[in-house]
DNA sequence: AGCACGCCGACT
DNA sequence: GTCGGCGTGCTC
């Protein structure tokens, strides 16, 4: 049946832990010519009848494999598109065993679904352009002339990149104008102008961003500097046939690819640059098992593939941090340290009758009413607002006790959506019609939380006949104009100005810093700098009631000092980034178990298992990064053990057996 | 996940 | 003596 001697080794499309590995499979006759690495497959699992999905990963005479038993035939081939490329099957696999996941979740997330017209016309295409030769293809994307890339001494990034090397990069501040008179944060030119170097050399860029308007700005700053069929966007707000349709042209070689996490796993043979932006961002870690971090991806892709790799941001992560002490990135700043004018400000309500009512601090108050109003030297416009939290009152409390208000039904905290409308809950949105305390029976409530509609609605009165823009998850403002205006915007939602802001005031920095995270500091750095950024050319930053050295560093632009002591502590407590961690969550026995497969020795320490709730434990195992590999590697038994294991069926029931609960982490960033 | 194999209780 | 219960283990 295998004809020819050949055998298709195949990485299956399964959920399941214990398929994770490649299945050998006979390569018939009549499927000899389509069957190369990287094509779908259809092929029988177990019984003839039940067919699974997956991808070729090689292909090799039947002499050389080990497997002893008959080989069952290829049933089909799904087509002829190869779509896994060895790069990213052997970044998959690298990072499924770091991780001790599975190849194919990551597979799920890199090789978007097949859609069948799509695939067609680009089959047709590319055969067309076989045909018509080589020179027809390239120069279908003529190469532009490409500018120098300013701020960082002469040709010094661009050297960098040619050289492959791998770089902490800090961008400048500001905002620019493209000429297509959109305007855009430097750092996008900047990063834009690397991977346009790049890909002008003949080979693929890539750059992974947390959040699609900074894609947004990224694809608005290409338009002028590479033609449009050398971009390629991937973000998860496109349709199936449009992520396919992406991919596809990342496939057909090199290429500009701009995207969110997923870029990171784009197909690129000739991968010249990887750049991450604002790798700190925690929209960087996924959301999905097995939880690889957009950076953690980006290295062990730089590892296996070479090219340039660029962690870049205006500040730099603790992670960055670590890799530029230990000499595995190169830390590059831009030639003359631009920081905005910031001034730090007690949270003391001013003394103005309208300021006072609107509960704004005295120096916010002047900063904003003098950029409003304008004078000799500036004209009037646009002023920022950062607040921490979205919608009008997202808590509320007795007016009389003080008590927080929860919802009756699920305990959530109950906030109120706009000025006089009933209470509701957070959670589930439950209303909370009659609402009393439940503590003192009172039934007038006042707002504890103020979110960026309420401050808005308070500004709005304070300065009369001043337009108010509010721009949060809910109402999300790409940019505005270079006009007189109060823009009320969330932390990491703020609209780029036309010339930037006026001036920049952080309302809600204090609260930020409240969060009991890990990483609550440099995310607060992080959310103050990115906003301090659109600020123009030597407009006031005012940072209110937030005191010490974080407020310090901020304001001075001590950003790699902040980065090193953040590291030093992190050090001293055995806390991640200067050790690894991994959390494994499920019933008690099954964590147990987990946890005991793993050698003592190769672990610092096992935190718990801690309750979680009654059904569910959680242990944390901390470790050293040389160790990382054979933790994982005993993790990984102990999920496969588990899920080929039945258990018991709760008593009286038949048939019906739960589905053992096994969830582990590794580096999960919000742990502590 | 499915699905087959396999080793102990009541049936023509 | 066999039919069939579901616990156990494998899938190229």
């Amino acid at each position: 049946m295998a004809a020819a001697g050949r055998v298709a080794r195949i990485v299956i499309d399964s959920a399941l832990p214990q398929l994770d590995h490649l299945f050998d499979y006979g390569v018939p006759d009549t499927l000899d010519a389509d069957v190369h690495p990287g094509v779908r497959v259809k092929v029988p699992l177990r019984t003839g009848a039940r067919m699974v999905s997956g991808y070729v990963v090689e292909v090799l005479p039947r002499e050389q494999i080990d497997f002893e038993g008959e080989l069952t035939p290829i049933d089909q081939v799904v087509s002829t598109a190869r779509v896994l490329t060895p790069a990213v099957w052997a970044l998959a696999r690298k990072l499924a065993d770091r991780s001790a996941g599975t190849a194919n979740d990551i597979l799920r997330f890199a090789v978007p679904p097949r859609s069948v017209r799509v695939e067609k016309a680009w089959l047709t295409a590319q055969e067309a352009a076989q045909e018509a030769g080589r020179e027809a293809h390239a120069s279908a994307s003529a190469r532009p002339s490409v500018a120098p890339i300013g701020g960082y001494g002469d040709g010094l990034l661009e050297s960098a990149i040619a050289a492959g090397e791998r770089v902490a990069l800090r961008t400048t501040p500001g905002v620019v104008r493209t000429p297509e008179g959109e305007w855009v944060g430097q750092w996008a030119v900047t990063l834009a102008g690397a991977a346009v170097a790049c890909w002008a050399s003949g080979r693929t860029a890539i750059i992974a961003v947390p959040d699609y308007r900074d894609l947004d700005q990224l694809a608005a700053t290409l338009v002028a500097l590479a033609p449009a069929d050398a971009v390629v966007r991937v973000d998860g707000r496109q349709t199936d046939s449009e992520r396919y349709k992406a991919f596809l042209g990342a496939l057909s070689g090199p290429r500009i690819v701009i995207g969110s996490q997923s870029a990171v796993y784009a197909p690129a043979d000739d991968l010249g640059l990887l750049i991450v932006w604002n790798d700190g961002d925690p929209l960087h870690a996924a959301r999905q098992a097995p939880y690889i971090h957009t950076r953690d991806a980006a290295l062990v892709r730089q590892e296996q593939q070479g090219g340039a790799l660029v962690l870049a941001g205006r500040i730099r992560s603790v992670e960055a941090q670590r890799l530029v002490e230990l000499g595995w990135l190169r830390a590059v700043d831009p030639e003359r340290a631009v920081w905005p004018k910031v001034i730090l400000s007690a949270n003391q309500t001013a003394e103005e009758p309208v300021a006072r009512a609107a509960r704004i601090p005295s120096v916010a108050w002047r900063t904003a009413r003098a950029a409003l109003e304008g004078d000799e030297k500036t004209a009037a416009g646009p002023v920022l607002i950062q607040v921490a939290r979205p919608g009008y009152a997202p808590q509320i409390a007795c007016a009389k006790c003080g008590q927080a208000a929860r919802c009756n039904r699920c305990t959530g905290p109950l906030g109120q959506r706009r000025a006089g409308s009933v209470p509701s809950c957070g959670w589930c949105g439950a209303l909370a019609t009659n609402w009393h305390c439940d503590h003192c029976e009172h039934d007038r409530f006042r707002l504890v939380t103020l979110g960026s509609g309420r401050t808005a609605e308070e500004l709005g009165r304070a300065f009369p006949g001043v337009r108010v823009i509010v721009a949060d998850g809910e109402h999300p403002v790409q940019s505005v104009p270079d006009a007189r205006a109060i823009v009320v915007a969330t932390r990491g939602a703020e609209p780029v100005a036309a010339g930037g802001y006026r001036a920049v005031l952080l309302l809600d920095g204090e609260r930020m810093l409240a969060r009991e995270t890990l990483g609550v500091a440099e995310d607060c750095l992080r959310w103050w700098t990115n906003a301090a950024g659109l600020a123009a050319p030597g407009a006031p930053t005012v940072l209110v009631g937030v005191s010490g050295g974080l407020a310090r560093d901020f304001a001075t632009g001590r950003v790699a000092e902040f980065a090193h002591a953040e590291l030093a502590d992190r050090r001293a407590l055995h806390f991640p980034p200067a050790v690894r961690l991994a959390s494994i969550a499920g019933a008690p026995d099954v964590v147990d178990a987990a946890v005991a497969a793993v050698d003592p020795a190769l672990l610092i320490d096992v935190l718990g298992p801690a309750t979680v709730d009654d059904a569910t434990v959680r242990a944390i195992l901390r470790f050293e990064y040389a160790k990382g590999q054979d933790v994982a590697t005993a993790v990984r038994g102990a999920i496969v053990r588990n899920a080929s294991k039945r258990r018991k069926a709760p008593a009286g029931k038949t048939g019906f057996r739960p589905a053992p609960t096994l969830r582990v982490q590794f580096d999960d960033p919000d742990i502590i």
